[in-house]
DNA sequence: CTAAAATATGGAGATCATCTCCACTTGTCA
DNA sequence: TGACAAGTGGAGATGATCTCCATATTTTAG
């Protein structure tokens, strides 16, 4: 149907600068602070090549947020190829919250920005993190280990709250218990 | 200490009809369409008055976020008053889901100003609904109808999910699974 | 290799939301 | 009822967002 045109190369060139400026400051946390505009300089463009890269603050962070959500999806394969589904589900929970840890900001800022946007933008985003947690989840399900009268989208939902609750003062010591009481529910028959 | 001074009536007056203006503004999902101003003009006052009120656009969705919890952490206290510890607990979760349910375009809102906003802001307006959640908790694992290695922080973080997650396309569906996982979860042992 | 066409760039300046300021109005208190 | 305090409204300053297009760069065709 839709035919794809090559862009560019010094256009995808100044694409990924951008991104990458973007990542940096968001990393910092200081997503909010900045005027629009200065992603710009950050990134060595203009003005108007920020603006025809990415419409509004949303779509830059949105294309940061596919990026961690490739990251992440790719991760969730790796330990569906290697170890029992129901061990894999277990392991892929807990090394997300370790990845968000050691991101903090970008963590935080993420989760206000996606919170904030449209849900179709998010929806999209999210797809390929949505189908690697569905695998996960459908795979254990199949073979026994977790109830299967859960559907995926409900440990998804569960994920999401680690991101929208990432500044409660007691962040660390709770994940570790929710996802604890969240692993056992699962188990529960 | 600080010696509280009354307010002139109308200046309560006022403040009551923007909080109003904006409640209704939340419920239609259409707080982020809207000029700060513009609020101004719903509730019939000018442009200072909402100003001096409030600040921010925050400072604005905070107030009526308390107005919210308030209702919430009331409801609690009821429930606490009148059922078994673990009973209690089970039924304002199922409450506060089907609340949130017919107050969409609220609870979307707010989930989103919220995560954007401050951490101190946040913390302080939510405190009531802590509070009320933390003593459902910490009587339900006294009372042995849930275990005791689990903070209430925990459980607040799954209800947080609750906002966050809102726009999920089968969020009436995956709320119920979700809840019933962590229920489950609390129970194990 | 060169020229023309296509694509992309940068940043000056138009546009628009936010927020301040103060002359005026309203409420309160004696 | 007068006088002082408290509060108001909205015009306009401020500063961020976004557009537009003359110029520059890359690609394609000859």
């Amino acid at each position: 149907m839709a035919s794809e045109k090559q862009p560019r190369a010094d256009a995808v060139r100044n694409r990924a600068a951008i991104v990458d400026a973007a990542r940096a400051v968001f990393d910092a946390g200081e997503f909010f602070d900045l005027r629009f505009d200065d992603f710009a300089g950050r990134a060595g463009v203009g003005t108007g090549t920020l603006y025809r890269h990415f419409p509004t603050r949303e779509a830059l962070a949105a294309a940061v947020y596919e990026n961690e959500i490739a990251t992440l999806a790719a991760r969730a394969g790796e330990l569906r190829d290697t170890l029992p589904a129901g061990e894999a589900l277990d392991i892929f929970v807990r090394d997300m919250v370790d990845h968000m840890r050691s991101h903090e900001g970008l963590a935080r800022t993420l989760a206000a920005m996606m919170t904030a946007g449209s849900s179709d933008v998010r929806a999209a985003s999210s797809e390929p993190l949505e189908r690697a947690v569905a695998e996960l989840v459908t795979a254990a399900a199949r073979e026994g280990s977790i109830r299967s009268d859960v559907r995926p989208g409900a440990v998804m939902m569960a994920l999401h709250s680690l991101g929208a609750a990432y500044d409660r003062p007691d962040w660390r010591a709770e994940t570790d218990e929710f996802i604890t009481v969240m692993l056992n529910g699962l188990r529960a028959r």
